[in-house]
DNA sequence: TACTGATCGTCAGTATACTGATTGTTAGTG
DNA sequence: CACTAACAATCAGTATACTGACGATCAGTA
């Protein structure tokens, strides 16, 4: 038989996927221009704010509460120790256990942060009309919360309300 | 003044970006569970998809194209190139030039793998009530086509209607 | 023809993500 | 107490993505 391999042209631009990336593509580099000056990944400020939630928070816990890979939260909080912006200390109570706070500078850096991280959210979603941004974000939440578990990351059962 | 330095508790559940990262991983998943036995992943499908489109396709149309950074796709076509699945002829015309074709392997692969893939852009959308899925398709649309030239990757001007 | 500017591909460096394995530690069981 | 399960963190290897720089080449022009 050999399929023959007619190898269709298929449009790209019908496949949701292809947009997914695109869409993460485009809000990864509108954060990074508001942001700038502090030189924070959106990654890296996920880490921050989960942190400054839950003060003392493992690094188990945090990766879930914020959809991270547990083998990568790892490299991520080693550049924001690195930079000052938060302590890794063992737990008095479990040595495997790596427990989680920001420094005063860390606090600092976050406090600073945050209008110019919001002002990159309102910019990801100005092209839409405002009722559509609503319905948008109540769609991208039902996407997330069913698929939680197919990414090695499910943003798991957070700590307190996060 | 020092900002008090008051570190707000944030909920990152409500922003955009958060969800979109969250749902990329989703989707990079669901692809790669569906379409496992073929050893592709997206960005690969979507550059033997562009060659397929647009046969002899130098890479840089094909980068703006499929929405790749010029700098990602050369290490994208070298895997692609040493499982012999796409060819990368120097161009007669320009010696700059690096013009792409598929194999006959290649096009079988491309062949075999779209069912799958095709169940893949399924699953991601099918949390979604069918009416919404449409709707979230087009609001996709109008964040990255408005948003396109901000990132480094423009989807520009494809090279025939792709 | 010699020069200039643009273009194509590539590379080095950094940052997410994932798979799968490993080390050290803890808790539960016989 | 010894043994085993589970768990926390880490690591090696692979694949996207981006920044900024580079060499080779081409096109337009003086």
């Amino acid at each position: 038989m050999k399929a023959k391999a007619s190898t269709s042209t298929l449009d790209l631009e019908t496949l949701p996927g292809h947009y997914i990336r695109r869409l993460q593509q485009i809000a990864v580099s509108v954060f990074l221009q508001e942001t700038e000056p502090h030189g924070l990944t959106p990654v890296q400020y996920s880490a921050l704010q989960g942190i400054a939630n839950s003060p003392g928070i493992d690094q188990r816990t945090l990766a879930r509460t914020i959809g991270f890979d547990t083998s990568t939260i790892a490299s991520v909080i080693d550049r924001l120790e690195s930079r000052v912006l938060v302590l890794r200390n063992a737990s008095p109570t479990d040595k495997r256990v790596r427990l989680l706070t920001l420094t005063d500078e860390g606090r600092e850096v976050l406090v600073a942060v945050v209008p110019s991280m919001l002002r990159a959210q309102v910019r990801m979603l100005e092209p839409l009309p405002k009722a559509d941004r609503k319905e948008f974000m109540r769609m991208l939440r039902v996407l997330v919360s069913t698929n939680n578990d197919r990414s090695r990351a499910p943003g798991g059962a957070p700590a307190q309300g996060l």
